[in-house]
DNA sequence: CGACCGATCGTCT
DNA sequence: GACGATCGGTCGA
């Protein structure tokens, strides 16, 4: 039974292990409050990039240019990546600062603020597309570029444990999506996803 | 259900 | 000048 939300400290975010890091966040609550404008989400989706030496990680090869540089923050920084000029990519940052690991939070299952959320997005109703897939995700907890290179230790974006855990047999890893170009690194099994969970992205593994 | 396509723009070559 | 860690719609089988 989950109990209290406990925001997550500096600790959970800087340690070597991203793999362990994007499958500890399965479950974690994601909280944007803007305003007094409360959202939140539970996290069902993740993806792992493996800094330098993952080619689908935007700082493969040290590559380190003006829209990579916050992938090289401190942990628990945030990296927004802007997608087809029109989706914003919410990344969290782990390892130590100018280690270019991230996670990339792909889903989330709605829990306070769908109103809010509907307003943002402008749909009339809250079907599983509203917080499914990173862009849409985004557009529903009002996260945009002004959040990149931020940290997730305010109160107005953090992400939180209420001591919900995900048994091994509930959770899946896969190839992650959209990476084709990263050749041998797009087959890696670096995404995490919780079984049969109705906002998990439904693309094939 | 799968394949394909247009939107839309900052960044990189 | 081309492309991208996406999305929602259309079209045909």
């Amino acid at each position: 039974m989950p109990g209290n939300p406990k925001k997550l400290d500096r600790s959970f975010y800087d340690r070597k292990d991203v793999l362990r890091i994007a499958r500890e966040l399965l479950g974690k609550i994601l909280v944007t409050q803007w305003d007094g404008v409360r959202s939140s989400g539970r996290i069902v989706e993740t993806e792992a990039y493996a800094g330098e030496q993952d080619r689908a990680c935007h700082a493969f090869g040290g590559r380190r240019t003006t829209r990579s540089d916050d992938l090289y923050g401190a942990p628990g920084s945030v990296y927004i990546y802007i997608c087809y000029g029109m989706h914003h990519l919410f990344n969290v940052i782990t390892n130590k600062k100018d280690i270019p690991h991230a996670v990339l939070i792909r889903a989330l299952e709605p829990l306070e603020g769908v109103e809010h959320m509907l307003n943002r997005t402008g749909k009339p109703v809250a079907d599983y597309s509203l917080t499914k897939g990173p862009g849409n995700l985004s557009r529903a907890m009002g996260i945009s570029k002004l959040q990149s290179g931020g940290n997730l230790f305010s109160e107005e974006i953090y992400i939180a444990d209420d001591g919900l855990r995900y048994k091994k047999e509930q959770v899946i890893v896969t190839k992650r999506i959209g990476v084709e170009s990263a050749r041998e690194d797009a087959e890696l099994p670096y995404r995490f996803i919780v079984k049969g969970n109705p906002y998990v992205s439904a693309k094939k593994s």
